[in-house]
DNA sequence: AATTAGTTTGTTGCCCCAACATACTAATTA
DNA sequence: TAATTAGTATGTTGGGGCAACAAACTAATT
């Protein structure tokens, strides 16, 4: 039970320095003295603080605040040079990689299609080709390297940087904090996609400043991240957050999960039943114009292609998506009595569609969830949209940095 | 945002000395020598913290460790004369009332019927008349007392000692602590039922060092308290926790539960559905040991004739827990699924059969959630059977002793 | 039985370094 | 000039860390 439990006079200034590097980072620009009047702390004591955040190049100081009476205030904010982080999305069939400032916004990002039949060996090269192009474009902007961050489906030891399984990619056990920290000398943080894009929007996007939200990740299944009593929950091996195999009432339940069970929730609701349905609906000769979309752009049905329908209108996608919303309704209503959550944030590949979905999801949220407690939750779409993971990557980094201002270094 | 996220010196002795004594609760008796070592405090800052215990009369030195080499360990438990907490339990047809040691055992204890029907204030006075009592009593045994705790079904803000929401009590905003307040001159707190008796098993039961577990309330319906990352999880209003009413896979789904849903796991694992499920069998003239039962004992078909007949091994009743354990175990691994729990711990009237539905839950979970992640999950019956909820009152108060020491007086 | 060595426990005194209180200077407006 | 607000400088308080030490025992040897 060593990890640190105890407190010590550095533990306390790594609490203020974090805190007070905290609210800069959602309250800029801010002065010393509104901090010392949100924190509590003494004026003397953040300016202490402040000092030591710019001295390690985090914050610095900009005009200052004219206007009121007495003297004006020296606003603060994040440093835009503070350092620049690279973020990385390992996906089944795609390799993604960004260059982010500390305030997540992209400078540089480049994404590749990735071969799984390849074989882990080669994927991992291909992905370590694209980190290296990364930090030379990141080099030649004269900054330092605050970090690299992974997010990759599949369950994580976030302690040793390591990919324990990924059932998507048939991987086990895939140190890649090792592997990265060989190449690049830099930290290397690791972490599941959901999770990682649910830090992204509790620093940057749709759950500042929530402590309690579920983000629901859509895509080929459906799985989440849970960010409860202001972090992140894991569970007791980082396996928390299987949340698409809870049964939903949607009768018939013939289809099988790949789980073993019947009715899964992720059965009704993922990126292929969607697909499924269209192609049910046109089947039966409704009139529409996907299949005219799809001869134009000789594609075959995906979800973009649904998507573009229902913008110009198109009865048999929209209607689609309500079904398809319709389930999602029904098992995020579940999880909104279980946690009662203050918000939450739809996102991966289903949430391109999110302004179709949402009507239909509050709807069946508020004919299902227990009215009391649906009433205090927010359903909406992510900020990030298919970059959430990928942000999320960078997030981790920054998350880390917000906790532990003391480890960048000085001047 | 001003309750204190910030850090100070107070806090850091406070820190430690919660630390402290925390691991003297649940590791005694042990050495300052040992301290030092689990926590990795120097040993002076042990014997300071430890002195500041012995101060408050929280803890106690018992003799000495004989045998090793080098001088013997002097041993030190949590002092049994510290102080006593009466815990008071507020239910829909009954009041108790208890005292315990800060250890959790009952030295006394007395249980009233109540009838909602006399009203809520009449309800309130009888509840004011029993704790008065329990005053008493206590008093005689010549210790302080520590603090009085009162857990009730429905929703409770816990920083106010509000109860906010009986749904079952029809109660609105009692504010139990003012009341309790002004007839006793102690600290009072409120909690929800069920996450009493979570943090019942987290201090004193079966859950002990248990970071991240599920308490399973299965009474009228099923109620959770939440146990994540080290702590309680309220979600954002204190309404987390309604695990009762997510669907499971339960064919014919006639059942409309009073939320107005159908096919919620409640409506097939409560306490009522087990009657029921006998009454079936019995209809059915199956042999039956239990109307002989219900006809010795004079009265109507109950849980615990129901167990007494499984007992002396009646097969309808044997038969009945195990379709409710199905049931249970359905709900369980969505939970399991969602959680990746260390723990699930069963508790609430039902729980008295748990030894008959235990079997029936374990088979079913291990055939409805993830393999991987049930793998890490223990599932088993509440240490405390029907008294969950009364020894989790006396248990918050020992929470808030256990994080706040030095707000117990010295000498 | 007495002596000595070795081991572990717990205490004492000093140091470092947090935040804090107080008194100050600085820069603005009315 | 007076009032107001922002930020700084100085000295105090009190936490934990550290290292030396005293205390209490066991075990081996004389």
């Amino acid at each position: 039970m060593n990890p640190k439990n105890t407190a010590d006079q550095a533990f306390v200034r790594e609490t203020n320095l974090s805190l007070v590097l905290r609210l800069i980072h959602n309250q800029s620009p801010v002065s010393r003295a509104q901090l010392a009047g949100i924190t509590g702390l003494n004026k003397s004591t953040v300016s202490s603080l402040v000092d030591e955040l710019i001295e390690r190049r985090l914050v610095h100081e900009i005009g200052s605040n004219t206007g009121g009476a007495g003297r004006p205030a020296t606003l603060i904010e994040i440093n835009p040079q503070a350092g620049i982080i690279i973020g990385v999305e390992l996906g089944v069939d795609f390799i993604s990689a960004a260059i982010t400032d500390a305030m997540g916004q992209i400078v540089w990002r480049k994404m590749e299609d990735a071969r799984q039949e390849d074989g882990q060996e080669k994927m991992i090269a291909q992905t370590l080709r694209i980190v290296k192009e990364a930090m030379t474009a990141g080099k030649r902007k004269n900054h330092r390297i605050l970090g690299l961050g992974l997010s990759t489906p599949g369950t994580v030891d976030i302690n040793e940087g390591v990919l324990v399984f990924a059932p998507n990619l048939h991987w086990h056990n895939v140190p890649f904090a090792k592997i990265f920290s060989e190449q690049v000398k830099v930290k290397v943080f690791v972490e599941n996609d959901a999770n990682a894009a649910a830090i992204a929007e509790h620093l940057f996007g749709a759950a500042r400043q929530c402590q309690d939200f579920l983000f629901v990740f859509a895509g080929v299944g459906i799985g989440g991240g849970l960010f409860l009593n202001g972090k992140l929950y894991r569970g007791r091996n980082g396996y928390a957050g299987e949340i698409g195999h809870s049964p939903i009432v949607a009768e018939p339940r013939q289809t099988i999960c790949h789980c073993g069970n019947r009715g899964c929730w992720e059965t009704y609701a993922n990126q292929q039943s969607v697909i499924q349905r269209v192609q049910t609906r046109l089947a039966a000769k409704h009139a529409s114009v996907i299949p005219q979309i799809m001869e134009e752009k000789n594609t075959s049905l995906t979800l973009s292609v649904i998507r573009q329908a229902a913008d110009i209108g198109d009865q048999e996608a929209i209607a689609s998506f309500m079904e398809a919303g319709q389930a999602m309704g029904q098992g995020i209503a579940g999880l909104i009595n279980i946690f009662n959550p203050e918000q939450v944030i739809l996102g991966g590949p289903l949430s391109v569609a999110g302004r179709y979905l949402l009507p239909a999801i509050k709807e069946t949220v508020a004919s299902h969830a227990m009215p009391e407690i649906n009433r205090q939750a927010d359903i909406k779409v992510s900020a990030f949209g298919p970059d959430s993971s990928l942000i999320g990557a960078a997030a981790i980094v920054v998350n880390d940095l917000l906790a532990h201002p003391s480890r960048v270094e000085r001047g």
